[in-house]
DNA sequence: GCAATTAGTTGACGTAGATCAAAAGACCCG
DNA sequence: CGGGTCTTTTGATCTACGTCAACTAATTGC
């Protein structure tokens, strides 16, 4: 992820949890940092990261209409954003993972859209915003990277939206898979053998689909052969198979 | 709009398609530039924002994977974006009217996202990336300006992700009539009174309908009193009962 | 100015997924 | 370890919207 704090506390490197005192030793920089940005550059980042103690199961990040003043990098565990409309109804909106950065939703408004909640225990890194402006009028790469992520979450956006406009259950589900699996893939994490780190409900809402819905597809998916799923615990089978179904046209 | 060139072109000014020379005499900076911008520093935008001829209705601004250089302001008319998916399936991520940013899909990775096309005859300012990149940098303000734009089309794509997911098609058509009611308020037209530009089929692609859906409910709408419709002419009779049923929990 | 094409409306019917319901595991806590 | 709560699964039924079809009204082109 982005980075860790500068603070010298003692850091075991075999907790998932504490793998990195620092951007440049830190093994997810590969995703959360530009491929462009230098050496020096980074250690320019490393400056204005701050580290927190790890998040708790059900802990916020931040929640909706909070005053905007950072992004975050996910270092371990997992984050769910979501927003709740006037009737009250939740509508998840993303789920992020180690290397993956949230919170960039607040800019526009100086407040955030959504609120952030780990799934599980997770350790984050806390990057104020008003340091990546300053570091971005000085660094054109950092400014270019800025301006990457949050295109390219326009473009993840607008793919979910087609996801939910055109797509039938099967074909969300299959898309959700390969898609964490891929993720894990860039984690150098086995991309056919993980744990789901969100609830059948969370998934459901995500998706545009019941829970009912979403464990009928899951138990038709299992039936067929694509996947073993004990809980939460999933094994890819066919891959090809699900990237098939995720990308059919309907 | 962000501005037209710098070229000195003679200008009829009751044309609305050559209404302005530049950002400073825009009527629509207001809607397109930042609030705080200094004189001097659109003054240095306009230098860089070129301006075409207008456009033809059908014609492409860009095209899907087509190599990213540019954002386009929209002064008069209107743009459609939207993009195909490997089974030919065509989807409508967005509507673009004067005063609003189309094309920054593409910053991510260096190619549109999505095909651009005009909906009639509109005027375009096209703004090349690697200027406003140039003048972030010496200009905090213009950064500041830049990063909101992008969060604010995040998200607005979440809120069409809350619609596809959770709303049925009344409360869809009804949250578009109201989001162009209310874009057409910001120009200073008329919010109760105007021609839709988009065809039912591109409303109901956007909304994740059917055209046959689309076109029962405006009949109910109309039924109920709520509008006139006679092909693309609208007039709104009851936008307070519109927006309540845009914003019902579902 | 009149076929030909395209866009929109309306109706009858079908279906994917929602809703309702019940039961079986997990998981928590005293 | 045993009762309570929460999550997940599975089945039966319902419904909003899609699909198919027929018609009308614009728009285009010759």
């Amino acid at each position: 992820m982005i980075a860790v704090s500068k603070q010298n506390a003692p850091s075991n490197k075999n907790c998932p949890h504490n793998a990195a005192i620092n951007c440049t030793s830190c093994r997810l920089s590969a995703i959360c940092l530009p491929l462009a940005l230098a050496q020096e550059e980074i250690v320019q980042l490393d400056e204005i990261v701050q580290r927190g103690r790890p998040l708790q199961k059900g802990q916020h990040l931040y929640r909706e209409n909070d005053t905007f003043s950072s992004v975050f990098a996910v270092r371990s565990g997992s984050v769910k954003a979501y927003s709740v409309s006037d009737g009250g109804e939740e509508q998840v909106s993303g789920f992020y993972l180690p290397g993956e950065i949230i919170g960039m939703d607040g800019i526009g408004h100086n407040r955030y859209a959504n609120s952030a909640v780990a799934m599980e225990v997770s350790a984050i890194c806390e990057i104020p915003f008003s340091n990546i402006e300053d570091l971005s009028a000085k660094l054109p790469n950092m400014q270019k990277h800025f301006f990457k992520l949050l295109s390219q979450e326009i473009v993840e956006d607008q793919r979910h939206i087609t996801m939910l406009s055109k797509h039938t259950a099967d074909e969300r589900v299959a898309s959700l898979l390969v898609s964490i699996s891929a993720r894990n893939a860039r984690r150098n994490l086995s991309p056919l053998h993980f744990r789901l780190p969100m609830s059948r409900t969370d998934i459901g809402n995500f998706l545009g689909l019941t829970i009912e819905t979403v464990s009928r597809v899951f138990s038709r998916f299992a039936k067929q052969g694509l996947i073993l799923i004990d809980k939460k615990e999933l094994e890819v089978l066919d891959i090809d198979e699900l990237k098939r179904i995720a990308s059919l046209g309907h």
